[in-house]
DNA sequence: ATGGTGGGTTCCCCA
């Protein structure tokens, strides 16, 4: 089995490159994050022309995330228990070919000591209280998705030009650890130790072509899930070309 | 410390 995480930032926008990609891969399961649309305008019969179901759970410009798979998403849940009504839509958890599957776009932050920054870390905590839930529910759990912080200097092209800064800040750091602490694994790392593996790098100043990059999209997993993982790979060839998302999916591939 | 680039039912806000 065959799942992608990927940030498209916009999926309206990146409609032509998702449905060409998702023809040239084929997973059997996609989690967007920042689709930023509405359930009503999201652009389903796109993927479903090519043999995608859709689950989403959207607002109107920001946030916004969404499943496409291949077989039936059950049990789908939007959001996290006790969230208000009007609550921004960054979680949409489903369960997949017996796959239990968050897909998260974690709270961005702007910068340290911003108050958008002490909402992202008490979001985080409600965050990781709501998948200790799943986990006692689940045995095999993936939580995947954009999360907005790298976790080690391994992760960042200039960990020293980073440090403080935020997504790579240390009490981020720290609440990314608590989510391990509940019995997660970050995926990718289970098979792949080397440094300068990215998944984001900024539109601006030629992040990109300079390889300023962030590893920020991770697949976290349960000890049964982590048991099935064989490879975490970037798609880096698709962060180039025209009218790119700024972040490149990453695909877990599980026996 | 600043700015740059990109998206959105856009003329500012968010990343």
């Amino acid at each position: 089995m065959r799942i992608t995480t990927w940030n498209v930032n916009s999926v309206r926008a990146r409609l032509d490159r998702v449905i060409a990609w998702l023809e040239a891969n084929t997973p059997d399961l996609l989690c967007m994050q920042e689709i930023k649309t509405l359930p009503e305008t999201f652009p389903h019969e796109a993927f479903e022309a090519i043999g995608y179901r859709l689950a989403v759970h959207g607002q109107k410009t920001y946030n916004g995330v969404a499943f496409a798979s291949r077989a039936e998403p059950a049990e789908v849940t939007r959001g996290m228990p006790g969230d208000p009504e009007d609550a921004e839509a960054r979680i949409i958890a489903a369960t997949v070919d017996g796959v239990r599957v968050v897909n998260v776009y974690v709270v961005n932050g702007k910068a340290v000591g911003d108050p958008k920054y002490d909402f992202k870390l008490r979001w985080l905590d409600r965050f990781r209280e709501y998948l200790q839930a799943e986990l006692e529910n689940h045995e095999t759990l993936l939580v995947c998705g954009d999360f907005n912080i790298a976790p080690e200097d391994r992760d960042v092209h200039d960990p020293d030009l980073w440090r403080g800064k935020v997504l790579f800040s240390e009490p981020e750091k720290e609440k990314f650890q608590a989510m391990l602490g509940i019995g997660l694994k970050d995926a990718l790392r289970l098979h792949n130790s080397e440094p300068g593996v990215y998944t984001w790098w900024d539109y601006r100043m030629g992040g990109f072509r300079r390889n300023l990059g962030l590893r920020l999209d991770h697949f976290l997993v349960s000890e049964a899930a982590a048991k099935r993982i064989r490879e975490v790979t970037v798609d880096r060839e698709e962060r180039g070309g025209e009218k790119p998302s700024d972040h490149a999916p990453v695909t877990a591939v599980l026996d």
